[in-house]
DNA sequence: GTTCTAGAAC
DNA sequence: GTTCTAGAAC
């Protein structure tokens, strides 16, 4: 007999905090691989350009990162700027990672500065790719050179992501996301020549 | 990470 | 009344 509950007819594909894992299997998504890295573009773009490098080896997060990776590490920003250069050599690019991100496996960030697109949509968002939660590639291989791993203060970093909404070319106060996304378009995001 | 939506802000 | 943000999601 029916018993009247519903059926779980949705296959069960991880929690969403792995879901890097299904995109890097992704032919959709997926732009270039090597033997070390894949390249996906994001699911849910935050600019004209989004794409994430991800290691093929089992990494989590930046904490898990050993003296040993720094070459991984290099690899994978190199990849990231070559694809770039093949990609679109008008826009500017910044090449990073988040403090503290939500999505399982490390993923470097290559994101166009234009910040152009309809996924872009809440402070979080805004704060997490425009504030010192975003730290450039260089920084983070610098860090793990030095000190051998490399680790951030949640706490300390989520505050960031409440910051006020600032421009980030020009630093100018803005209200509210649509006040910010229309500001934004009054500067370029061309590489100067 | 996103979706949804209640209620704050305007 | 509409726009916008923030918090739950089992």
């Amino acid at each position: 007999m029916d018993s009247g509950k519903p059926s779980k007819v949705q296959k069960f594909t991880g929690h969403w905090s792995q879901g890097l894992l299904t995109s890097m299997d992704d032919p959709e998504l997926v732009v270039k691989s090597d033997d070390r890295a894949v390249i996906i573009k994001d699911k849910y773009p935050k600019a004209k350009h989004h794409f994430l490098v991800l290691p093929k080896e089992t990494l989590p997060n930046l904490k898990s990162l050993k003296p040993e990776h720094v070459d991984l590490l290099e690899h994978l920003e190199k990849m990231a700027r070559h694809l770039v250069d093949t990609t679109d050599k008008t826009l500017k690019f910044r090449y990073g990672y988040h403090a503290v991100p939500s999505m399982s496996h490390l993923h470097l960030h290559a994101i166009s500065q234009d910040f152009d697109s309809p996924c872009l949509k809440t402070k979080k968002h805004w704060n997490s790719f425009t504030t010192e939660y975003f730290v450039d590639s260089k920084d983070v291989i610098e860090r793990l050179k030095k000190h051998g791993k490399v680790e951030y203060d949640i706490k300390e970093n989520t505050a960031l992501l409440n910051n006020d909404l600032r421009c980030h070319v020009c630093g100018s106060a803005q209200k509210n996301m649509p006040a910010l996304k229309t500001h934004i378009k009054c500067h370029s995001y061309k590489v100067e020549s």
